[in-house]
DNA sequence: AATGAATGAGGGTTCATTCAT
DNA sequence: CATGAATGAACCCTCATTCAT
């Protein structure tokens, strides 16, 4: 994997000054986000995107180069967003089992406050092209492997119990089940709030390990 | 829920042939799984699915009304597909753990014989209209219910340790696991071919219950 | 002209019993007309015809050769109803001023029982081609013509004083006015029943002539 | 009657620059007029009336909504050039009677130089939807209601000889006869040139009031 | 004589992208 | 750096007509 793979894709610009990029990028993906998740992507036109972004579509395309671009940046801070929430809720205090019971918490909580990206994601990266695919997937990968590296040190400590080899997709699962209260919404809602969600799934888990 | 739910949409017709209604139908749901699979349902053209079916778009359009109806016929076949293996999987032989095991065992092959079909579902269902979009959800609905009752049964017959009320997330659980099989394939294939990954969620379920 | 025109024009067909020829075509007519008059010549099929006429769309395609056909056929049958029609309100009784206003008369009467079909000639009649249309307008200057020869009847024994060169301009003119009573419908609703309409309009003509 | 009505329907546009759209739309007006009139409505395709206007298709849908809408700035171009010519026509000088036989000599004038554009009202307004039809149709009301008033001034006057509550009739049938010029051209042209049918009518006028 | 499934040219409309101002 | 008018390829869908049965 290259360098490039890990910072994410570079986009083109028109523009010099980078302090605008910034601005502007951040404007195009707030109304991708917000105009993706409520029509998805190919209902979405490239004129909404510029006129939801406050400016004219020349000016939109001064700082991509393809309506795709303007996906990828949303998936890509998407994921950016989740990831940061779970870095910011793995604590080092307290053994593994404590940590990830914490950790689990917390990634189901911003899972839940980000139903519409997460779905979106699932729904609409397929749109990207191969390497702006990977450079997310990658990203997603990045979230389980955090959870795996918890199972780790709980194993390590004693306070996690299973068997290394399942380390992997344990934490896999735990990723997807968070996912799961978006995409099963329609269903889970009947019986669930998320608290009751995470206290539920936390305890099959505890069982498990 | 009414009938028209549990049976599925009637599409209307231009042709009174029952039988080459069915033929074409047919033709048209493997072209558009085919299609769909390969290039997502939005870039895939009306064109195409009629020339990959085998006639022309007139005729094409003698067998569904819009783009749509075809989405809604190959989500419809997948489900179905799904479905039926499930049902076919359950023996009512033996204690509800192993019911369970066996029917998860059966259930996850089927998910790995039906990858691209079962990636379409989560990326392009979005796609329909609200009433064929419940339609499909139902179905979907209906596969969580099987392993649910299977769970109960094990509950009863006390092969199965749960706390009754995760029986539904549990249910869940197992199915969008086998679905994870599909969309999370890229990390997966690296440590596992489908029988380990099939040992090693059938291992943290046994632990868990 | 030709005798073709002054006969109509032939329609040729695939069927050969003449009986069922006329049954068919009259089944056509009376389709074409209730379709042409609710939506329009354009915006009916020949599926609707057929479908309206009581048989299948290969059936309709025995009886004519093009759906262009079925508006002569409606065209044609509709300026017959009216000649027809004037024609039996021509009584050569009484002098001609008196056989001229109960002719117009009845020709008004005519007129609004058969709203609908005037305005179809007028909305219509331009996409017949060429032969068709002439043989069309043919039959509205027979129309023209009768009142013409009363015309004439009463200028000649007294009864009618005009210019025998405007003539043809009055029959023209009592022709169209029946006609409007059909297109300015909107606006005389407000003011006028038929029989208010003809009134007034009867001795604005008396006055004239 | 609302504002709206009144100043006509307003067509949305994607373009800002408001001389722009005044410059456009006159050459789509343009276009379709001379498109309808020889080939109707329903033949003319949105490509021909674009390439005609000197622009592409997409240009075109920047500057209207749907086709019918060239259609309705047709109708309306056309009913505003008559209604603005009646107008001018209209002068206050000397009696009723002398007003009311300029002003018809005016219109059937004008009449005789929009033959055209008269004819593709009577056959294309139909497929105006009610909105649009409404609008077109209180234009044409109008030029009936100029006549109507001069009329009263003339009976107002002493000018003109006629019972009032013939007024209305008697302004519509004016507007009627002009508009037959235009579709019975094929029969008139034989026996009067424009003048001649003028002034026969006129004298046919004359001798009613 | 009747049927109706099959055809495919052609229509209206959309929208990502460009480029002159 | 921003604008927005212009472009035209491409899409979905319709429907008059044919022809094998």
């Amino acid at each position: 994997m290259n360098i490039a793979l890990k910072k994410g894709k570079n986009i083109p610009t028109q523009v010099k000054d980078a302090h605008l990029i910034e601005l502007r990028r951040q404007q195009i993906i707030d109304s991708g986000v917000k105009l993706f998740t409520k029509q998805g992507f190919h209902k979405t036109t490239t004129r909404q995107i510029a006129r939801n972004a406050g400016f004219s579509i020349g000016t939109l395309y001064e700082y991509i180069q393809s309506k795709e671009d303007v996906l990828y940046l949303v998936c890509d801070h998407i994921h950016r967003g989740v990831e940061e929430g779970v870095k910011r809720a793995i604590k080092n205090t307290g053994n593994g089992r404590e940590s990830l019971f914490e950790a689990i918490r917390e990634y189901y909580r911003i899972c839940d406050s980000m139903i519409d990206e997460i779905l979106l994601i699932y729904q609409e990266s397929k749109s990207l092209e191969k390497d702006a695919m990977r450079i997310v997937l990658n990203r997603d990968e990045k979230i389980s492997n955090m959870f795996e590296n918890i199972i780790k040190r709980g194993i390590d400590d004693g306070s996690i119990n299973l068997q290394p080899s399942s380390t992997k997709i344990l934490a896999h699962n735990i990723t997807v089940i968070g996912h799961m209260w978006t995409f099963r919404r329609w269903f889970l809602l009947r019986n669930y709030d998320i608290e009751e969600y995470i206290d539920d799934q936390l305890q099959l888990i505890a069982t498990a390990i």
